[in-house]
DNA sequence: ATAACGTGGATAACTATTGTCCACGATACA
DNA sequence: TGTATCGTGGACAATAGTTATCCACGTTAT
């Protein structure tokens, strides 16, 4: 099994809308360029984030996107599940619990472990937030990089 | 992102392999029907637990499969691993970096976390073996199922 | 010899993911 | 009020990954 390549995508465009100032807005289009995806998918999940109300969308012209929560509020693992959806990585069939005869027990051999390995996952990725990620950025990026960076957004978003 | 069903079916033939005497043997095609799996595929999984180290398998006539090694031996995350492959769950596109201008150095942003939560996963897998489970499924399961299903084995099984 | 079993490759069916297209509604601006 | 720009949601196609089938082959017991 593999993550989905949006969650990836869907993180660094949470990243990149961290540049943008208060009520700005960036349209989808720039955001899916500078990360080399298409344009067209990036779309889909771009809706996927504002459904999960972790962005926001301004349509009609002179609109975009715009993270709807600080940075320090928006989870890593919230942006996965926005992605990935709720369902659980593992799910059993019963075709053992049928063969041993505890069908409508609660003991459930696999599945408790299995709901633990994927709850160690999921804490990891709840511990670290959109803004702690930015902030290793800034301390790792060539500080030219960064300002490039920030002046291609600022020529390219647009404010309300 | 879903677990392969294959992770799940393996780790049960391998549960009921616990089941046989020393020197035992169980057809693949057996296995299969207990667990109600395509017997052409579940072959495949079987020829993955064989090269993984985990099974023994006997070619030819009263041939079929064993266990390896003892069941305290054989971790979860080894099934997982057979089945699933060495591959990790996160691949970075290395996108991000270059837009970052990091591309050479070792801060992987997203990397380091997703390998974190990776292991997290992983180690809970690690704890726990067949043997664990074998044990459980002895102090939940009804007595008269056991002994029918013991008695089922030692029926179809093949002594070498 | 023959029947029963595992092996490995080729290939097909199925499913999930990724990608495209288009008609539509909203907004800014001339 | 018209037009250009943007997001929305649905239908659909392309691609990749998973599951399933088939077959010719090697091995072993009888």
């Amino acid at each position: 099994m593999q993550m989905k390549t949006g969650v990836e995508q869907s993180i660094y465009a949470m990243l990149l809308l961290t540049f943008l100032p208060d009520k700005g807005v960036l349209p989808g289009e720039f955001i899916s360029q500078q990360l080399g995806a298409s344009p067209t998918y990036f779309q889909k999940l771009l809706r996927k984030l504002v459904h999960a109300d972790l962005l926001i969308s301004v349509p009609g012209a002179k609109g975009g996107f715009r993270l709807k929560a600080s940075p320090e509020q928006i989870r890593v693992f919230d942006v996965y599940e926005a992605i990935e959806g709720k369902q659980s990585l593992y799910a059993s069939s019963g075709v053992f619990e049928d063969l041993m005869g505890i069908q409508n027990q609660n003991i459930c051999l696999l599945s408790d472990l299995m709901t633990e390995a994927e709850q160690s996952w999921q804490s990891t990725l709840k511990r670290e937030t959109i803004d702690s990620i930015r902030r290793e950025i800034y301390l790792n990026c060539p500080p030219d990089h960064l300002t490039k960076l920030q002046s291609l957004i600022e020529e390219k978003m647009i404010r309300n």
